[in-house]
DNA sequence: GTGTGACTTTGAGTCCGTC
DNA sequence: CGACGGACTCAAAGTCACA
C-alpha cells in the first residue's frame, strides 16, 4: 500500500470517527466534495496546503493527521 | 509565515543538523538539487510524495518531519 | 556547493451533473 | 449521502543554463 492510499484510509477513518459526511468535511475544509472522494480512494498526491485544510477541518495538526504514515 | 516557508525552514534546519549539503540531501532523497533549494526557500507547495522522499532522506517519519508545523 | 529564473509536462484541484 | 465521470484551469513536478 502506497502513501496516497494510506492517507486516504486515514482521512476516511477520521471522518467516520467524527461521524461526518464527505460533503460536510469538504465544506468545513474548503475543499471540493469530489476531491475528498478522490483523496479517500488514494488516487491523489495531495499537497501540503490540502493537508493543512483537511487537518484544520478535523481540528488536528498536520503531524497528527499523518501519524503512523 | 505560511506553511511552505515553515517547511522550508524545517528542512533547512534538519539538513544543517545532519551537516549535509543540499546536493547530498538531493541525492539521497532522489530529488533535484534545485528543487530542494526551492523548497527551502518556501516557494513550493510540496506534495506528500515529496515529503515522503525528504523524510526518508532524513531517515525520519513524515509526521516527525512535520512536527510543530 | 549554492542561488536564481525560466521552462514544459503532468497532475492537482474545481465545477458540472448523474445515478 | 456516496460513487463516478467529463471538462476545465492552474500549479506541482522536474529539469536546465548560468551566475
Amino acid at each position: 500500500m502506497n502513501i496516497k492510499e494510506k492517507i486516504g484510509l486515514r482521512v476516511k477513518r477520521l471522518r467516520k470517527e467524527k461521524n461526518i459526511s464527505q460533503e460536510a468535511l469538504a465544506n468545513i475544509s474548503n475543499i471540493d466534495r469530489t476531491y475528498i472522494q478522490s483523496i479517500e480512494k488514494g488516487e491523489r498526491n495531495i499537497s501540503i496546503t490540502i493537508l493543512e485544510k483537511i487537518a484544520s477541518g478535523f481540528k488536528i495538526s498536520i503531524s497528527e493527521l499523518l501519524k503512523d504514515i
